[in-house]
DNA sequence: ACAACGCATAGATGTTTGTCAATATTTATT
DNA sequence: AATAAATATTGACAAACATCTATGCGTTGT
């Protein structure tokens, strides 16, 4: 089970309107904390802890430029999610040994 | 921010290792609750629960079939799915027509 | 008709999550 | 040195969630 955590990880960061927002944002390119927060009804702590739970996952990277900090997507950590979906969602070889018993299809 | 609900909805679903595995094991085909449920370490209402989710989302279809139920992947909302984690990612229009204003980035 | 089986629903419970107010930290400005 | 601004951290709290036990409902087979 441990072998989806880095998936999950990603798909709970995501698994929010407000963040679902941000990475929408950050997509046209970096941005101040300050911007994100002036597009939201949110108070700034409430922000800093979305902005923690992106940066954990890796999907978004913190630049800081003297008291500013400015995010970015990781467009490497971006792809490595799609394949992940990708990869979760399509037919693997397991597939072609698989023995029909009744009910008891199994997929080794 | 109703703009995210569909995509939220989704992400919510994948964002649990259980569901998780359960989308994996159906990318090779269309499997019975019982063969899934035998795979895991959870109860049966427990899986019920969480095939309730993910059939909400509209990723996975139930077929039944006397006092069996086959689950399987919707593909069309899986493309659906991949489409929004590429929408959501991907640099859009507006980036074209943003203003730089000291800390001020507008991406409107 | 009855018992067994597969699955869903209801209700309870502990955990996680999103949010806020208050406060700390760091940097820039005067 | 003192103040102000941008962000992070802490602690509290309510809502959402994952899980269980108990139970209900439809289907199958005796």
């Amino acid at each position: 089970m441990e072998k989806y955590s880095t998936g999950v990880r990603l798909f709970k960061a995501l698994a929010d309107p407000g963040r679902l927002m941000i990475v929408d944002m950050l997509s046209c390119g970096e941005l101040c904390a300050c911007v994100i927060l002036k597009k939201f009804d949110i108070t700034q702590p409430t922000l800093s802890h979305h902005m923690k739970i992106l940066c954990d996952c890796g999907l978004v990277k913190g630049r800081k430029e003297g008291k500013w900090i400015y995010y970015s997507l990781d467009k490497t950590v971006v792809d490595d999610f799609k394949a992940i979906l990708t990869e979760i969602t399509s037919a693997k070889v397991c597939c072609s040994r698989r023995e029909e018993v009744c009910c008891e299809v199994i997929c080794r």
